[in-house]
DNA sequence: CTGAAAGCGCTAACAG
DNA sequence: CTGTTAGCGCTTTCAG
């Protein structure tokens, strides 16, 4: 089976080169029988455009790379799906990039080399602790970005992300104004939702009531690590509330209380963060904060088109809502 | 900045296309001086070469597809990774198209297209209800497929699973062995792990036990329906083992068994399939299978890569080994 | 409305 | 060991 190119159809059609392309690239100048009639060939010989060649004449690919930290939260998916979906009805593709959590600097200069050699029109990248050196390198190459889970806005350049300030800053304040202040904070490697802004929404709200807050702990991302080190945990200190910066570790801390005689949430409150299936799945069912995954990678891909495209962008912050969803681990 | 070419570097270095042409692409024919000659100008300049160019001219675009249905599984993160490292190793890309479900014909048509159009060098394929229908569509275009989670093998095509018959066989058999025989399989749309041959495997033990199998129920995949289904299944079964296609059934089986009142393991065992996390999240934690999901997908880039250079290839059926994981839903 | 012709940036014989 | 010269398949002025 030959690859039928474009010459094929002009020659078969008795039209020039330029006209063929011309109808398959939608040009209205064309006349219609004409187009008709490279239609018809075009579909008999079951012509289709090299996108590679067509990619080198103009110096466009509708290629945009996606980047994300390997052991990242199991959200990729659906933010793949959210991207995938985008992607498709706008006509790009898609190509993915995994970074490792190491993140060493020649494993950013051979990331940023893919992506220049393969010129794709665009970024997306996940927030992750090389961000910044990321940006600025892949930058320097005029390449547009959008960022999820950060905040970031430029020229070329736009971003993603969830009010992690605010997620916080209302937990805290409505415990806050109801009297209790014993609130214990855990958080894992998590980057959809920044860690730090989380920490502030806190401090804040504490501040606004007179107090101050710092009671955060790092847990590890293992469920196996951080079940017995929540065990462990509360046999020493009983919090009226933990809030945890993702699901996981929300259950673990529901099943370790659980193990230490603790009532949820009668004697202990739990909030976990993105609304996983895990929140569903365990018991008492957890209350959570829904972060709306699929929705930020279908709107990272399309602002990310919109720069691409330079149609007129309201804004290159987009912060999407999160919501709580009370379920039983909280009264 | 200016886009530098193969041309900037072959007059700042004072040689010929060819012979920076022949320095990028590793050939040994240029002799050392020349060679270092270039390299420098190569880094001075910051010369990457144009990958499109390049497979326009080589007809080779060192691209690979992924193509997985939307709401698969939550593991095609860790294949994905599987799929990212080797392809980081193998110098290939990864471009990713989700499928709906639905799997309307055009919706596969539109796929191909994008596939042809593109130019890829092969593809990966999921195993999916439209499996067939893809394969034939693709391959009519003589463009090689791996597929995983099935099994077929031809010329241009391979395949990575694991022998699902032999999983529930060797369990069926263990608990037939000790005169368990109320066995209850359910199962969800899971296409990892070929439902059809799961329950083969199930019918084949039985038979060798003079008995016959067909227990086997479909449930939903999302836990807010299989859980209360199971609640209501319990009220009226109480089969000795339930063995489920993937974990999170097995989990709403457990909870549901706790509801009503059914120890696990003591009145019933319970095991699941993938070694999620699930599996250890919940209590009793689950004695489930263990499938490669990483692995999987970096054999299958690797083969993939070895049809595409006519690497010498052992099988073009690989299977994957699976693992029984104890825990304690199981006696 | 349509055609001719010059690229896009790189590879691959073929000479030398 | 190195240079010359056609392409690869499509887009895009520029004429007509």
């Amino acid at each position: 089976m030959k690859k039928v190119t474009i010459y094929d159809v002009s020659r078969e059609a008795g039209v020039s080169l330029a006209t063929v392309s011309r109808v398959i690239n939608g040009s209205n100048v064309v006349k219609e029988a004409t187009r008709q009639r490279v239609l018809e060939v075009i579909k008999r010989l079951d012509f289709k455009p090299n996108e590679v060649a067509r990619g080198l004449a103009k110096s466009k690919t509708t290629m945009i790379a996606v980047v994300f930290p390997q052991a990242l939260f199991a959200h990729v998916k659906e933010m793949i799906g959210g991207i995938g979906d985008a992607s498709r009805t706008l006509k790009y593709n898609v190509t993915i990039h995994t970074t490792d959590d190491i993140g060493e600097d020649d494993m950013i200069d051979e990331l940023v080399e893919k992506l220049i050699k393969s010129r794709v029109d665009g970024v997306i990248l996940f927030n992750n602790d090389n961000l910044a050196t990321e940006i600025e390198k892949i930058s320097s190459y005029d390449m547009p970005i959008v960022v999820i889970g950060d905040r970031i806005s430029a020229e070329n350049q736009g971003s993603i992300y969830v009010d992690a300030r605010k997620i916080t800053y209302e937990l805290a304040t409505s415990y806050l104004d109801k009297g209790v202040s014993d609130i214990a904070f855990f958080t894992a490697r998590q980057n959809l939702v920044k860690k730090e802004e989380l920490v502030e929404g806190f401090k804040q709200a504490y501040e606004e009531h007179g107090l101050t807050f710092d009671n955060v702990t790092n847990v590890s991302t293992h469920y196996e690590e951080s079940y017995p080190y929540f065990v462990d945990y509360f046999k020493t200190h009983r919090p009226q509330v933990v809030i945890a910066g993702y699901d996981k570790e929300a259950v673990a801390a529901i099943n370790a209380a659980r193990e230490n005689g603790i009532r949820v949430p009668e004697d202990m409150e739990v909030i976990g963060m993105m609304n996983t299936t895990y929140s569903v799945m365990c018991n008492p069912t957890l209350t959570t904060v829904n972060v709306p995954v699929y929705n930020m990678g279908a709107l990272a891909l399309r602002l990310l088109t919109k720069i691409l495209n330079d149609e007129p962008i309201e804004s290159h912050e987009v912060v999407v809502k999160h919501l709580l969803i009370k379920r039983e681990s909280t009264k």
